[in-house]
DNA sequence: CATGAGGTGAAGATAATTTTTCAGAGAAAT
DNA sequence: ATTTCTCTGAAAAATTATCTTCACCTCATG
């Protein structure tokens, strides 16, 4: 009963309606379902029918009433409009559909669908251009748990372009760091809650010396974000104690894969050097 | 290009806004849009907030009341439907199908049904089983780019359980690390490729003493997987010079949702000495 | 042309939704 | 510790939507 629609449902039985009724379902039918979303007395009047011609129909197809009726069309287009890969109901086919596993997966795939609808992409854009910008020193920054993105982040800039640097926040020595920082520079912080209070000093002080901040941080954002140029918003929430930081690697893999685009010469040519570098050091491994 | 849909405007003004109000915030924008569809009562029971709650946030947004807000949704949703790209195999819905943003997801999501799909869930459960068995020492061993995997597992280790070791691969001492190993004691090895040599010689002497390997790897399979108990082969292909961690973090935060879970007491426990702890270190920090 | 059956919408009755009011809870400041 | 302030949701009030009734209309049929 559910499987067919109430468009179909309208179509099958539009013999069985009368002369008003068809009109009504000719204009429900014109712009659906959008066009059924309105009050009883909207949906009348863009039909140019009366409000009992409505409440008439919906009863002749099997509905208590509008409210039931609208109810429906709202579940339909949900279902519409909701990504067909988010209805996944198992991923792992091995495991039960309540298993850690799927529900995990269920929840990150979801964090990733609405992270990404909302991004916004000449933000985006903004921050590897800054990025890949030669001219711009870059600096990185973790906390406590997020130090894990900042030090995967660091190592792939690092190959990437030259002058990149890891704070380690834990270390109370950034400020030692600050110095270096010039105006145009760019500082990557990641900042998810718990936020944390020395993180959020730090980019005040970047800031005021003119530096450029890329932030990641969660849905609920840091207050750093007062300060971001660019500030990327992920969802975290998972069946867990913990957040999540799927998504955050994610837009990383992203931006460095953007960033290493736009610079791909220069990358090319130190990825080479480091490959070199890699098999001088397996060369000598070989006989210790 | 970003025609200030109700969307943007809850995030451009998510700071301005009270808890209860954020609260809201977020759970229109979970699923939005229909999520804004109901009666203002419905649209509050969701968001487990107020009625007035939802009249207040919606002036705050500028609409006169609820209905006028409503009635923008519908619009947006109407231009958002009827557009001739109602097709939604793009995930960044404000970026053009191919941008990289697109295009790296459409790769991360296909690694993770395919990583998914071929997990054995017994194995699965039988290393989280070591890994909250409270006997049993556990080791973490990362490598040159998997050191940030590794970092962060150990991270959430360190909190769930006592007896657990982050052995820095980089540095050349892990045999002293070694020292420690005992019978039964489990050992979690990132290694995907360029598989390090160090690293597969660290297996097979932590294999020699009797311990459990529980290695996460890529499709590939590294060759440390010969003495691995457990063994995560994750997709790493993506759009990039480089490999995706993605579908790895994903497993491991399942993993430490897991063992978590089995452990709760303890976890539970330690977590709480852990925030008390963080509390007194605030306390101090006040007056730096 | 008369008649009646079924269809339609105006208008009022009913039920609901939305808005307003207000008192208590909780945070920030003194 | 106390005061002040803002935020929040319960409940009442206002508004609006939905439903019901009924008179009128149309049109097929005798």
């Amino acid at each position: 009963m559910s499987s067919n629609t109430i468009a179909d449902r309208l179509q099958a039985r539009f013999d069985t309606l009368t002369r008003a009724e068809r009109q009504l379902a000719d204009a429900i039918l014109e712009n659906y379902p959008v066009s059924a979303l309105g009050t009883i007395t909207t949906v009348a009047q863009t039909a140019d029918v009366s409000t009992p011609t409505v409440a008439r129909l919906v009863q002749k197809l099997g509905f208590k009433g509008f409210p039931e009726f609208q109810a429906e069309i709202r579940q339909e287009l949900e279902a519409r409009i909701s990504s067909p890969i988010a209805k996944h109901d198992t991923w792992a086919e091995h495991a039960p559909e309540g298993h850690i596993l799927n529900r995990f997966t269920e929840a990150v795939i979801g964090n990733i669908s609405q992270t990404l609808a909302q991004i916004d992409v000449e933000t985006f854009e903004r921050g590897c251009a800054a990025l890949a910008d030669p001219d711009r020193a870059v600096f990185v920054v973790g906390g406590r748990i997020t130090r894990a993105l900042a030090d995967y982040f660091f190592l792939h800039m690092q190959v990437i372009r030259p002058r990149v640097t890891h704070i380690q926040s834990i270390s109370n020595a950034w400020p030692h760091y600050l110095l270096e920082v010039a105006e145009g520079d760019v500082v990557v912080i990641f900042d998810i809650r718990r936020y944390e209070n020395s993180t959020l000093k730090l980019a005040e002080m970047a800031a005021e010396k003119g530096a450029k901040i890329i932030l990641f941080t969660d849905q609920w954002r840091s207050p750093v974000h007062k300060y971001a140029d660019v500030c990327f918003c992920c969802r975290i929430g998972v069946p867990s104690a913990w957040d999540s930081s799927v998504v955050s690697l994610l837009l990383l893999e992203s931006v460095i894969a953007d960033v290493q685009e736009r610079n791909w010469p220069v990358t090319r040519g130190r990825m080479d050097a480091l490959e070199e570098m890699f098999d001088r050091t397996r060369f000598f491994r070989k006989f210790t």
